[in-house]
DNA sequence: ATGAAACTTCAAGTACGCTTGAAGTCAAGG
DNA sequence: CCTTGACTTCAAGCGTACTTGAAGTTTCAT
């Protein structure tokens, strides 16, 4: 049993694209060892970080977060089950927050249709923390954000 | 009063930089009168019709889906209020379904955490639906999407 | 030894939801 | 009348998260 991997099989059994694999790595989200010839190598050990980054994009996190989550495991060695619950608490927090987010939401909806006061500025829940309006260009989150 | 209104006091109004709002009704989205010189005047109510923009992306719409909701609404009158109010309905659902989809999150977590298993496909949790996955290229969903 | 499959880098493309800038027109106050 | 600000269109840019393609190299099975 081989101690490393190829990029082609850890993308088979992440479920994760080679090349987002290699944006990854640019990224600075995982490493890779390298053969004289320039190929990756991958410790196995790098499919839990993967499924980590996987996990908190579905949670909403963006790569830069995820990286800066994940710059909090011990770099000298590998990382054990409790650091890894260590980082997965932030997240529920973020989880949590987004619920909330969510059902204050549709209990407003509810509020500002009975009331007939979807209106603008008006309505306490068009702007409050406006968590939608970013800095500059790019696409509007659609998740919202936490604050 | 007047009855028409300027894309700077809509910008105003509504919060939504005049820029937007152009690109919404290059959209679709809302539609403007102009004047004989070919500036936009808006008739109030489509602050309303801004005011459901904001809200539906919050909740996590895309403006495609968002416009197929403004669709439903009647062409040859304003829209009233109860008009407004099944619109509304579907969005409830589509919140309902995002807080599921996060509780599960959540839950599986903390299951996975705690049982160690916070690795690809083993664990039900990496995968299930797959809703970030989407087709070609593009940003993956934050927010995740509804089936 | 050879041909296919897998790998490499680098540049450019893609979808979304806008913003920004250029170049020009229009409206309103002094 | 003239300036200032608000408006117009159109094209290009931006940030995120990648994918795709070109052009070349390496690995591996036959």
């Amino acid at each position: 049993m081989n101690e490393e991997i190829t990029i082609g099989e850890l993308s088979a059994r992440s479920g994760v694209a080679a090349s987002a694999l290699r944006y990854y790595e640019e990224r600075g989200l995982i490493r890779s060892l390298r053969t004289s010839s320039g190929h990756r190598r991958y410790p196995r050990h790098v499919l839990r970080r993967i499924a980590f980054v996987v996990f908190a994009q579905k949670v909403g996190l963006t790569l830069d977060e995820i990286g800066a989550e994940l710059d909090k495991l011990p770099e000298n060695r590998a990382p054990r089950r409790d650091d890894w619950a260590k980082l997965s608490r932030s997240w529920r927090a973020h989880i949590d927050a987004r619920i909330t987010e969510l059902e204050r939401l549709k209990e407003g909806l509810t509020e500002c249709i009975g009331c007939g006061c979807l209106s603008m500025q008006r309505c306490r829940l068009a702007n409050p923390g406006d968590r939608a309006a970013r800095f500059g260009p790019g696409p509007r989150l659609l998740a919202g954000k936490p604050g």
